[in-house]
RNA sequence: CGGAGUGUAGCGCAGUCUGGUAGCGCACCUGGUUUGGGACCAGGGGGUCGAAGGUUCGAGUCCUUUCACUCCGACCA
């Protein structure tokens, strides 16, 4: 295409708005713009690059046996009442009224809505397995959109559902999604790693995400430095940990400690390992019609992971509890432990202080905290974050942490909605059975982003493979030239009959400025026509590592072969 | 929602403290020169100063209310 004629409105400006690299770079190249918080338009060259990342997931999915559809965007609220999420969703759900007063969503996620379909259509379990998936606009009106296309409100999401008439089928699917979203990534050149995960509001058992790795990943994830374990933190598990110091022998017995309150304190008292002190972190578990107070009960050393603390109670949220709440129901702040405690007030066990022998906890008392605290529980729950450093559970390798965008996330569903909203086929014997499900979700606006976020530099963008929006930039260094002019266009058409597509400078404007556009947009290659043709000669140039080579004309094509990837 | 900040030309900003003709750079338009690392000369267009109300002879500037957006925390592809 000609740039005189496409709209790419480039600028040297940084915009005040933007933080990531990708976002500015997205900016600045004329990607995008801005239209509200969350909300962004895509302008011809980020239209162009969002096709071609759509086209290699449809490639994938489609060579993996997945149907495509396309559900209505708008759906009735109705729908989501009848799974139950209508409430548990909140206000990230955009409701509103048509004239006649009928309630819809604008949906964020499409189970209840391809369930529906299904269970229109099918009836058999002879027409199972079905995957369908969508590549969809979606709208979540979080509570903090950021970071550009990374957390929009309205985004496009590939989404996809299999219906299966048995687990077993239902993880074989799971696997082959697996095994499909690893090639689109790996074709996209995304530096990603596949991770357990939390299964959080869509519910269900196990969820593996696909992280891309990057610093300004929101996620933190949990990897092994010796086999290929990893895991979100919210879902990271590790070897017990086993404490080199003695354990701190002492009888039974009650401590002053005068405002000693934080584990750092008593451990300067007592010369203790903090590995043997009960840390208790007190919460407020929400749920859908009530609330209460639970501590979540620690080793000192170890740090509460609030998603897993909300698991353990199935609770809808967790949040802070403050000083006059907890004196409310008799808990002082500070010296809260397991000895004397109302046995009203819940409390969670971290699966780390089984059987835990000469600790120190609070005495539920003000300055006083008990020693020598032999724990007989019987049951603990995993609530603790995994620490950099911790052993593997695989090989015993060294855990540590790294940043992750979240690109993919494959989930076993079972039958989470299929049962409440009746979906339902006949087996083999003629019996009634609601479907086994899997959800698999891939953030495809996102995508646009995250790639950047790899791979672009100062300078602006640098696209890969698959997702550049054209292959050549042909920079005519000055248009008024005929020769340059005349040699830049039968190169133009040339590259175009071998099947490259190319973008080809045709503005009136002077070599620095055309080039610096060359960098900022992040196409892969150059081929400036300039005054080199006097030699009959023109020059490549790579943006990835900014390599200058001056070429034939003559053999300018053949040339290319071998240079071009 | 809690905390911090910003709204002035398409973009980036100054002007606000101390009220007195609305500015700068980039971009844009016209003519000319220029053409291998964001050119130059001359001329030009573009603003309800986020919105509403108030104080004042006079408000971008002071007061009140309100809206939007960004950043830091709790939600998620």
């Amino acid at each position: 295409m000609r740039y005189s004629q496409l709209l790419i409105p480039t600028s040297k400006e940084i915009p005040n708005d933007a933080v990531l690299s990708s976002h500015i770079s997205l900016v600045r190249g004329g990607f995008i713009q801005h239209v509200g918080s969350g909300l962004y338009n895509l302008l011809p060259l980020g239209k162009i690059v969002l096709e071609k990342i759509k086209k290699v997931i449809k490639d994938e999915l489609d060579e993996a046996g997945a149907q495509e559809v396309s559900l209505s965007f708008v759906t009735p609220l109705s729908l989501w009442e009848e799974s139950g999420r209508a409430e548990k969703y909140g206000k990230e759900l955009l409701r509103f009224k048509d004239r006649k007063d009928n309630s819809f969503v604008l949906g964020p996620t499409h189970e209840e809505m391809m369930v529906n379909l299904v269970r229109g259509s099918v009836k058999s379990y002879k027409s199972l397995p079905l995957n369908l998936y969508q590549i969809n606009t979606k709208f979540r009106d979080e509570i903090r959109p950021r970071f550009g296309l990374v957390r929009g409100r309205e985004f496009l999401m590939k989404d996809g559902y299999s219906f299966h008439a048995n687990e077993e089928d239902m993880l074989r699917e799971f696997a082959l999604m697996e095994a499909t979203y690893s090639k689109i990534f790996t074709r996209l050149g995304i530096d990603f790693r596949v991770v357990e995960a939390d299964s959080g509001a869509i519910g269900g058992s196990g969820s593996k995400e696909f992280m891309a790795i990057s610093q300004s990943g929101e996620d933190t994830l949990v990897v092994c430095k010796e086999c290929d374990y990893g895991a979100n933190i919210e879902a990271g598990v590790s070897a017990l940990e086993v404490c080199e110091e003695e354990a701190p022998e002492a009888d039974f017995a009650q401590f002053y400690t005068p405002n000693l309150t934080s584990i750092e304190e008593l451990v300067d008292l007592f010369k203790v390992n903090p590995y043997y002190m009960i840390k208790i972190v007190a919460k407020k578990a929400l749920y859908d019609d009530n609330e209460e107070i639970v501590l979540f009960a620690l080793r000192g050393s170890d740090e509460l992971e609030e998603t897993k603390a909300t698991n353990s109670v199935n609770a809808n949220e967790l949040v802070d509890v403050s000083v006059q709440e907890l004196e409310t129901v008799g808990l002082v702040a500070g010296f809260m432990g397991v000895i004397n405690l109302d046995d009203k007030i819940k409390i969670i066990y971290d699966n780390s202080l089984l059987n835990a022998k000469n600790m120190i906890t609070g005495a539920n008392k003000r300055d006083y905290h008990f020693v020598g605290v032999n724990l007989e529980i019987n049951e603990t729950k995993d609530i603790r974050a995994v620490k950099e450093g911790d052993k593997c559970i695989h090989c015993g390798g060294e855990l540590s942490y790294t940043k992750g965008i979240e690109v993919g996330h494959i989930f076993q569903l079972g039958t989470r909605y299929s049962a409440p909203l009746k979906a339902e086929f006949l087996d083999e014997f003629g019996k009634a059975k609601p479907f086994v499900m899997g959800t698999y979700g891939i953030g495809v606006s996102r995508l646009i982003s995250v790639i950047l976020e790899q791979s672009s530099n100062l300078k602006g963008a640098i696209w890969t493979k698959q997702s550049r929006p054209f292959d050549i930039y042909i920079l005519i260094s000055n248009v008024k030239n005929k020769e340059q002019y005349d040699v830049a266009f039968e190169l133009y058409k040339n590259l175009k009959a071998l099947g490259y597509s190319v973008l080809i400078d045709d503005r009136n404007d002077r070599f620095g400025s055309k080039i610096k556009d060359f960098e900022l947009l992040g196409i892969p290659y150059s081929l400036v026509v300039g005054n080199k043709i006097e030699d009959k000669k023109v020059e490549l140039i790579n943006r990835l590592n900014d390599s200058k080579e001056l070429l034939e004309i003559e053999t300018i094509l053949e040339s290319l072969k071998s240079r071009i990837e």
